[in-house]
RNA sequence: GGUACCUUAGCUCAGAUGGUAGAGCAACGGACUGAAAAUCCGUGUGUCCCCAGUUCGAUUCUGGGAGGUACCA
């Protein structure tokens, strides 16, 4: 008889809100079981934003390798079907001499794309966009709806009609292939090399919103706004439509007080906190924790790696 | 101290000749398979400052009280 022992491997994904202390417990566990730490994190991909990401720095890491901080310029495209292409990628490396490693991040549809995959669609050529975008600048909200309609009915049935971005997205799948877009969206998870463990960190909301103020103070004392005044030539990029970094494009230009930036960094960010609690709510079968239960979370990973190695 | 005005949602305020009220922002809830810290949708959450009077009924009218603002002293 043969036996095949199948060493197991094991990605611990640690989700959670903005704040809620999701770096510190990643990097203990990556400490206590030897291995890196990949971060899901959709801005801190990028170099020149550091302080308004909260991005661990050096000392903070505590010699635990990270992949994919300040892997790129804001002024590069990159989406989360690269993001899942290159994560999987360095996983394989990863795994080739450690059984565990661990993902971290707030962007939720980021770490879905790794842990369950998404599902596969053509590359859309700069063509295409730029014939999309010159259509939606002449034609509206409307001229997406019709476009989509026409070329994917079945889409436009269950769509959020009114969200650009949603029309775009399938507007451009269906030019791109000739193809409708939910014939591409089969919504199956992928086959993965390795059984995640889904870890959701949770704090009660006025707790999380006091941190939210705190660490917000803590970014405009390490020099936010010159950071952010710095990528102002390039506030119409994609990666400096974020939080902490949008809101001071209005004052730099004299039409809003410094004072109602931060109230809105504040405000913009527990409105972020929140939208992740409702998608780590909806999205995959997470166990939470509150951070400061260590104890608790590593002998509840551990458990589940006994239980699930089976 | 006197006079005038004000007090309604978390904030700024509107309103009904008396039938328990509504805007903006905030807040809250939700959707979301490729630039997702994005994008989009939904919801009014209320001792109408307090006490008494008039009234079938007062947040609205009357009186008193409390607090605020302005002016005069």
């Amino acid at each position: 008889m043969f036996v095949q022992m199948k060493q197991r491997k094991f990605l611990i994904v640690v989700g959670g809100a903005t704040a809620t202390g999701k770096t510190d417990i990643a990097i203990r566990l990556a400490q206590h079981f030897d291995t890196a730490v990949l971060s899901a994190d959709s801005r801190q991909f990028y170099r020149e934003m550091s302080i308004g990401t909260a991005k661990p720095t050096e000392a903070e890491r505590r010699g635990v390798p990270h992949y994919f901080i300040d892997m790129l310029s804001v002024v590069e495209p990159y989406s989360v079907g690269d993001f899942e292409r290159d994560a999987l990628r360095v996983l394989d490396e990863v795994f080739q001499r450690r059984d565990v490693a661990v993902l971290v991040g707030g962007s939720g549809l980021y770490l879905k794309a790794v842990y369950e995959g998404l599902d596969t669609f053509p590359p859309i050529l700069e063509a295409t966009r730029a014939r999309v975008r010159e259509g939606e600048a002449t034609g509206g909200l409307v001229w997406l709806q019709k476009q989509v309609a026409a070329l994917d009915p079945d889409y436009f049935q269950t769509v959020d009609r009114k969200n650009p971005a949603r029309l775009r997205r399938a507007l451009e799948v269906c030019l791109e292939s000739g193809r409708p877009f939910s014939s591409f969206r089969q919504r199956k998870s992928a086959p993965r090399p390795f059984t995640p463990i889904l870890l959701l960190l949770q704090r009660p909301r006025s707790e999380l919103y006091e941190r939210i103020h705190r660490r917000v103070d803590a970014m405009l004392a390490a020099g936010l706004e010159a950071e952010v005044r710095v990528l102002y030539p390039y506030r119409h990029l994609p990666a400096l439509r974020t939080v902490g970094y949008k809101e001071w494009f209005p004052f730099f230009e004299g039409i809003l007080s410094r004072e109602h930036v931060v109230e809105r960094i504040r405000q913009h960010t527990r409105n972020y906190a929140k939208r992740q609690e409702t998608w780590f709510r909806k999205h995959g079968a997470w166990t939470a924790f509150h951070p400061d239960q260590w104890a608790d979370i590593l002998q509840w990973v551990q458990a589940q790696m006994e239980l699930r190695a089976l």
